[in-house]
DNA sequence: CTGAAAGCGCTTACAG
DNA sequence: CTGAAAGCGCTTACAG
């Protein structure tokens, strides 16, 4: 039985190490001015004690601020979505401010790609130590990651992902898998002679994020005895007018209609469209816990929603940040969010 | 436009009311030894300034180590339902650990009050700060809240609540309206002719829990119309042979059992039975994301799954004492997890 | 009832 | 390339 070793931190070091604590401190942060040789003399005996560093004394001490930015769309007239992922960012910030971490926050018209690429441009020009970004764009969000990269600012997405960009990580669904699950759902209240139309309501024609859904989606009856036949709809215009006039005519044009699957938190206009034409025997089914929806959930004209713990992105976004810039500890690259089937039963336990 | 008075800390609070940090300290802590004068005086500054005490320097100057118990069902050869939450409460411990906190684990049995009790005493034994406990037993937790009361120990429930217990807050599932979400989520493949089986696998045969998740249970059929008839069941041996026993015989009596729905995560005993017994058409719901279960939902012997974050509950549980006795702030007393619904779709994503 | 002084485990100018 | 000293914002004996 050997009596532990008390004895430990950088004095300990730098007592074995025959040298000053500054000089400790300067190997611990690969700060220049120091030889190889007590340089490597320092590193043995870090490895030896298997020394970790007091992250709370570090802090108090260190002057320094880190400053996050965070760069998401803002919460808009059309949509809450982002209200949840922005009190996650709220929450994480409150906890690390402690560590004296300070964020800024930067939003965007998601119907704008311009102020993407604005909002960008203004975090770009201060001094930030790491970035939470929502990738909305995908052009713009390639030459900012390039910029990052040149600067070596990590920087990590929510909600949607591109994966050869290598941020330091990705917070959010797996969309074809989320896909997938809607399928599934949808089968629920499905006839099997019935149709089953896809109803993508965006202003931007080719999102990444909407055709790996659809890839699920339809993955899930390719993989099914005697898939049902599936119509699929763009419309690029959100307002309500818009959507009832493509769908009048959809469901003029085929009679048969069981069933909806809408790939994005714009479900809440095609249930508006199918209770006013007295179509609530479709299923319905689409995506996000945001005001409108769960209005319609309530009443049976929407049959699930599909969720993805927004909050929880945002919080873990921010926290993601924190790990490696404070706490110099290790960040998954790829944490996929559980993909949640929120129904008229449960939604009220959904948002925390 | 003013200019933020830079000055704060104990020291510009010592500055104002002409007393050293020492005393602003006392006064800070609520310890003895201060006139009531100067304890008013330090009070209105500390007010005035809204003071917001620096946690890094407090605890990385103070010697004091700040215990932790944890109180939670051992991982069994039955069920490895606790494995979640331990690791929720092992990944909070990681975090807090930085603040000198330290975390004591009790396991008990859950088929033996004894063991319960026993691991209780000897928490009460010890010095700890606050506890974190699952009540599996309503009289052993009724005493055990009593001495805590009288010690003035926080304690938090995950898992199931006492309401009436005083405890600092309970983390877990609302019962009553997971069970009536259970009682949905079995409409989907029942007949409106069938019988529903209520299945009740326990050691402990007047278990709170189970009954409130009954209750809900059939309040879904209340609320709708023509209900199915409803026939319960009380297993309370848990090997399969006793279960199937039961099952055999109830199966024979009822030719038109539809569905089942099993209160507890041995619903796998159940879905083996089914298998064997060449009854798969039966649609069967039960609880917890354990791996027994998973396997019968992925060859769709268990249609889903209900889960309330154990994970979760274990980190979050051990957040809220970290909150009062740390970081001494405010928490939520009762926070009811999301309930959410695992499928072979979806499950691969559910566990982080 | 109160204060001076040392210290927690680091980091940071500054001087050499 | 290296070290002595001061300091971050608190807490803790100890002395009076």
């Amino acid at each position: 039985m050997e009596k532990e070793n008390t004895a430990s931190g950088v004095k300990e070091i730098a007592r074995r190490a025959n040298v000053s604590t500054a000089t400790v401190d300067r190997v611990l942060h690969n700060r220049t001015g120091v030889s190889e040789k007590t340089k490597k003399r320092i590193n043995d005996i870090i490895k030896e004690l298997d020394y970790q560093p007091n992250i709370l004394a570090s802090r108090l001490a260190s002057k320094k601020i880190i400053t996050l930015a965070v760069i998401i769309p803002s919460v808009s007239e059309e949509t809450d979505f982002w209200l949840a992922p922005l009190s996650g960012i709220r929450r994480a910030e409150t906890e690390i401010k402690q560590y004296g971490v300070q964020t800024l926050t930067f939003f965007f018209d998601l119907n704008d790609k311009e102020s993407f690429a604005e909002q960008i441009k203004l975090v770009l020009d201060q001094d930030v130590h790491g970035i939470l970004i929502a990738p909305s764009f995908i052009e713009e969000t390639r030459e900012f990651a390039a910029q990052c990269a040149k600067r070596k600012i990590p920087f990590v997405f929510i909600d949607s992902d591109i994966p050869d960009l290598q941020s330091l990580s990705y917070i959010g669904p797996h969309l074809y898998k989320s896909g997938y699950v809607g399928a599934k759902l949808l089968t629920y209240r499905l006839q099997s002679d019935a149709k089953v139309l896809i109803i993508n309501i965006s202003k931007e024609t080719d999102n990444f994020n909407y055709s790996e859904i659809e890839e699920g989606f339809r993955a899930y009856f390719k993989d099914h005895v005697q898939p049902n036949d599936i119509i699929r709809v763009d419309i690029s215009e959100t307002d309500y007018q818009s959507v009832a006039r493509h769908l009048t005519y959809l469901f003029h044009l085929n009679k048969d209609i069981g069933a909806a699957f809408v790939t994005n938190s714009r479900v809440h206009t095609v249930a508006s469209f199918l209770k006013n034409s007295h179509r609530t025997h479709v299923s319905l089914i689409g995506y996000d816990f945001v005001k409108e929806n769960v209005g319609y959930l309530e009443n049976n004209v929407i049959d699930f929603l599909i969720c993805h713990r927004p909050e929880d992105q945002g919080y873990r976004g921010m926290m993601a940040l924190h790990q490696t810039l404070v706490m110099n500890a290790a960040v998954t690259r790829l944490s996929y969010m559980p993909i949640d089937i929120v129904t008229k039963e449960n939604y009220e336990f959904y948002q925390n």
